[in-house]
DNA sequence: CTAAGTGCAAAATGTTTGCATACTT
DNA sequence: AAGTATGCAAACATTTTGCACTTAG
């Protein structure tokens, strides 16, 4: 795990600032790079790794695993995990990319459940769950791809 | 994704009859690759991941990706378990980084759930828990560090 | 001034692939 | 015989690291 940042470098907010304007979309170390490198913005990609890691660390953005054969995706979350009221857990499509917040008693049952029978005390900001949305589950469902998880 | 075996190797059935031994363990390709070097069985790394592959996309083996720098583990679940796989949860420490695996029927309900009331599919193979486990989360309390979640 | 962050290039890691050979059916 | 799997080594892609240099506080 990296430490937090401590220092506010050029580096740090060129990049924060970037990934404020793209809110919920999912982009990899790589897209990044390739974005301050079109942009001439000089960047180098160790920083951009270590400050990923960092913004995860602290909550700013999230980073999903989607496949071990495929780049870690990062997500600008910053508002949410900033303010304490209400939590609310996600729910990412692994066919459409698509992001869906959820808020649920239910769920948050888990969170008590967790704690008391397993002793482990869930983050709910950065836990996600995975799996196929509505759409796209019935589109496989009639494509007749039987892959039922 | 890889296609189905169709053939019954040599390769193949060592693999198996190895992984049935170790039913509901955790192992990654390279553990596999080390143990049979260490046996004295020759068999290509590359084989063992072709064949992992296609055991993941038979179902007869589960593939867990858990963090980007940390190689897929692989789980024995049965040649007949398809749909009723005995799937179990990840919960991993921020802190630490510790993975702690989980069998609970309560977790399973959370499947159902997101199912029925969200028409989400949840993957659990994919889904991780984050948040403190119980030794950090002690060692937190008692060193001050305020950090509540 | 000091601790932290940067950037480069190189290493480490995990996984995939090209291709000639060997095996299964 | 035909198609499939193997094994090696090399390629690949992503991420991490060592180290000298710069910068924020």
């Amino acid at each position: 795990m990296v430490p937090r940042a401590k220092y506010r470098t050029r580096q740090r907010e060129i990049l924060l600032a970037y990934l404020e304007t793209v809110p919920g979309v999912h982009i990899t170390a790589g897209d990044v790079c390739a974005y301050f490198r079109q942009q001439g913005v000089p960047i180098g990609q160790s920083t951009v790794y270590r400050q990923l890691e960092s913004l995860v660390d602290e909550g700013v953005i999230n980073k999903y695993i989607v496949d071990s054969s495929s780049p870690a995706c990062f997500e600008y979350v910053g508002a949410e995990s900033h303010e304490d009221a209400e939590v609310c857990f996600h729910c990412k499509c692994e066919k459409c990319g698509k992001l869906i917040h959820l808020h649920c008693e239910e769920l948050d049952g888990i969170q008590a459940h967790l704690l008391a029978e397993h002793q482990f005390r869930l983050n709910p900001l950065r836990t996600v769950f995975y799996g196929l949305c509505e759409d796209c589950c019935r589109e496989m469902q009639s494509s007749g791809t039987g892959a039922s998880l």
